[in-house]
DNA sequence: TTGGCTAATGCAAATGATTGCAATAAAGCT
DNA sequence: AGCTTTATTGCAATCATTTGCATTAGCCAA
C-alpha cells in the first residue's frame, strides 16, 4: 500500500475514484459474480487503498437486518446455577469472540428477568437478529413458546424431552458419570451428591453418578443426594447437616467447584481432612479450582467451543437453515489434592 | 389500554391511523413543541394503543449515530489486573444495566489487543457512539494517543498523571490504606505487600500501604513489598519463597482476592495458621470471599456505582460537554477469619 | 374585505447502501 | 452484414426516519 489518502466514507466517491457507478462498488465489494472479474479486483484494492470503510449503518437499514446478537444470561431466578462463578464471562468472552468473526455486535442482556417471554416487547427482540440464551433456569417452558415466534434462538444447557428450540451443552451425564467413578475407582463406597436435581443440568449429572454406582454394584443411599443450589454458602450448611445427622461418607460429587470449595471449607473446619477423610470432585474448572487449597479434581466443560457452536448454530438459522442439538465432550480434570491422585 | 391491535410496524402506517402527515407523527413522537400539545397526545396514546415502536436502524441511520457504545476489557497483556476473578463480569453488568436505560447497545470487545490504537481502524470504533476501556493495563501512553482522536471515551482506573483521559475508579490510595491500617490496628506489624507497584492501581494502593504504616511509626522493611501479578498461581511461590528466605511476617495486603485466596492456600499448606500466625487483607470482594474459608476480609469497590458514572460521564461527551474525573468511596468489609476480628 | 401575523402541519429532500430491470457493448452465428 | 445471445454495467426505486422550508388555516386589526 503506497500511502493511505484521506479517508473515503461513501461508495459514491469511490465509485468516482475507480470510474463506475455506485452498483457496480457495491456489487465488486460484495464478490457478486455478475461485475467482471478484473473491474471487480480493482475496486477492492481501490477501496483499501483508500481506506474505504462500508457504512454498515446504511447497509443494515438497507437490508433490515441489525448484525446485533443479543446474549441473556439467565442469572435472575434464586438459587440459578453458576450465579457466581467464572462460567459466565468465560461464556460471555468465547462468544464475543465468535461473534466478532462474522461481524456481529453482541447486545448484553442482564436485567433481571421472571420471565422470557417479556423480552417479546423489548429491544433485546427488536434490535438483534438472533438470541443466545447461556443457561434454561427453570424456564423451559417459556423457551418452548418463546421459539414460537419465530426469532432465531439457541440455549446453553441440557437437552430437555419435548423442548422445541435448539441447545448446545456439555454431556452432563457423562460428566456426572466420570466424577463419580473417579471416586469410585479410589475404592470411596459412600458419595454425596450435591446439586439441585429439580434443574435440568444437575438432574443428568446425577445420572451419570446413579449410572457409575451401579456399574460398580455400589447401592444408591438416597440421603446422600442434596438439594444444594449453586449458591454457595448452602454447601457449607448441607454438609454440615450430614455430620450432625452422623450420617457417613467419603467421596462427593459437587455440581459447581464453588459447592466443592465451599463443602471443603465446611469439612476442614470440623477437622475432617481433605482428600483423606472425603474426597472432592467439582465441576466447571474454574480460574480458582487449580489454585485453591487443596487443588481441585473437577470437570471440565469446553467453553470456548461451546461459544463457537453456539453461535455457529444460530448463523445457521439466521440463514434459514434447520439446526440440531449439540452435546459437548466433557472432561474429568484429576489434580492432586482434593480428590486424591 | 383496550386491545392491542396488530402492530403497526411504520410511521407511516400510524400516521394514517391518526390522520396526520409522517413529519407530524415524527414530531409528536419526540416531543417536538411545534406541534399541538392535544395533537401531540393523541398521536402518543395511538402509537401505544397500536404498538408502534420505531425503528431504530432507520432512525440511526439518518442521525447518523450508532447508539453502541463499545466496552473494551484490558484482559490481554500477561499479568494484568484481575484476569480472572469476577471483577469483570461485575462491571460488565453494571454497565450494560446503565447503558440499556439510556437505551444504548453494548458492544463487547474483548479480543486480546495489544495496542489500543489498533481500535482506531476496527468496528469497535467505527460502530459505537463512544468507548469504555475497563483497565488501563500497562498502555497509558497509548490511552493519551487515543484520545487525541476526539472519540467519546472514559477509562475506569486510577487518575494517573499527565491523562487526557477522563477516568473513573475506586480511592486506591484509601483502600491499600484501610487494608493495612486494619492489620495494624490488630497488633501486626510485619505486613507483606502483594501487587506489581509498576501497575497504576496497586501502586496507588501501595502508597496508601506506606502512610498506614508511617502513621503507626512502623518502618517499612522493603523485602515485604512483592511484585506478584493477578495471576494467582505466582502468589503462592512467592509466600514459599518468603518462607524459605525465613523472612517472618504477620499480615499481608493483596490486591486481590485471589492473589489471598491463594497466598492463604501456600501459608495453610505450610502449617501456619490464617489469621491467627498471618492475617490476610484481599482485595474486590469476589462472591468467594466471603465463603471461603477462613473467609475473607477485603476492600471492596463499588462496581455497580463505578458502572453507573463510567455511562453517566460517556453521555456527557457524547452530548458534547466536558467531564472530569472521578474517584469513588472504598470501604473495607470485615470477615471474622483471615483478617481475624 | 383584505392584509398581516402566528401557530400548526405537510412536502419533499436527504441519509448510504442494495437490487430488479433496462441498456449497452461485445461476441457469435448464419 | 444482420441478427441473436451473452456479459457487463448503469438507472432508479427502495428502506423508515428526520427536518428545512413552504403552506395552510385561523385570528385580529384596519
Amino acid at each position: 500500500m503506497a500511502k493511505s489518502s484521506p479517508r473515503l466514507t461513501k461508495m459514491e466517491e469511490l465509485a468516482k475514484v475507480a470510474g463506475v457507478s455506485v452498483s457496480t462498488v457495491s456489487r465488486a465489494l460484495a464478490g457478486n459474480p455478475l461485475i467482471n472479474a478484473k473491474t471487480r479486483a480493482r475496486i477492492v484494492d481501490l477501496a483499501a487503498k483508500h481506506n474505504y470503510q462500508i457504512n454498515e449503518n446504511a447497509r443494515n437499514f438497507r437490508l433490515q437486518k441489525t448484525n446485533v446478537i443479543a446474549v441473556v444470561l439467565m442469572l435472575d431466578v434464586k438459587s440459578e446455577q453458576h450465579t457466581s462463578d467464572m462460567f459466565f464471562l468465560e461464556m460471555l468472552g468465547a462468544i464475543a469472540d465468535a461473534l466478532s468473526v462474522q461481524n456481529y455486535d453482541l447486545l448484553l442482556a442482564n436485567s433481571p428477568m421472571t420471565n422470557v417471554l417479556d423480552i417479546h416487547n423489548s429491544r433485546i427482540f427488536r434490535q438483534s437478529d438472533g438470541i443466545i440464551f447461556i443457561g434454561q433456569g427453570n424456564q423451559h417452558k417459556q423457551l418452548n413458546e418463546f421459539s414460537d415466534l419465530d426469532k432465531p434462538m439457541v440455549v446453553w444447557g441440557s437437552n430437555l424431552p419435548d423442548r422445541r428450540y435448539c441447545t448446545v451443552g456439555a454431556d452432563n451425564v457423562v460428566g456426572g458419570y466420570l466424577a463419580t467413578k473417579h471416586l469410585l475407582n479410589l475404592g470411596r463406597k459412600h458419595i454425596v451428591f450435591m446439586g439441585d436435581i429439580n434443574m435440568p443440568e444437575p438432574k443428568q449429572r446425577f445420572e451419570g453418578y446413579l449410572k457409575a454406582l451401579k456399574e460398580k454394584g455400589v447401592k444408591f443411599d438416597k440421603r446422600l443426594q442434596i438439594d444444594v443450589p449453586f449458591e454457595m454458602s448452602h454447601a457449607s450448611e448441607a454438609i454440615n447437616d450430614l455430620l450432625q445427622q452422623k450420617i457417613s461418607f467419603d467421596g462427593a460429587v459437587c455440581c459447581s467447584d464453588l459447592i466443592a470449595l465451599s463443602a471443603i471449607a465446611a469439612l476442614t473446619e470440623s477437622g475432617l481432612r481433605v482428600p483423606e477423610d472425603v474426597a472432592v470432585v467439582g465441576y466447571d474448572d474454574i480460574a480458582l479450582a487449580g489454585y485453591s487449597s487443596p487443588s481441585l479434581t473437577t470437570v471440565r466443560q469446553n467453553i470456548v467451543q461451546g461459544g463457537r457452536i453456539l453461535v455457529q448454530k444460530l448463523m445457521a438459522q439466521i440463514n434459514g437453515d434447520t439446526v440440531t442439538d449439540s452435546v459437548l465432550k466433557t472432561e474429568l480434570i484429576v489434580r492432586r489434592s482434593s480428590g486424591a491422585w
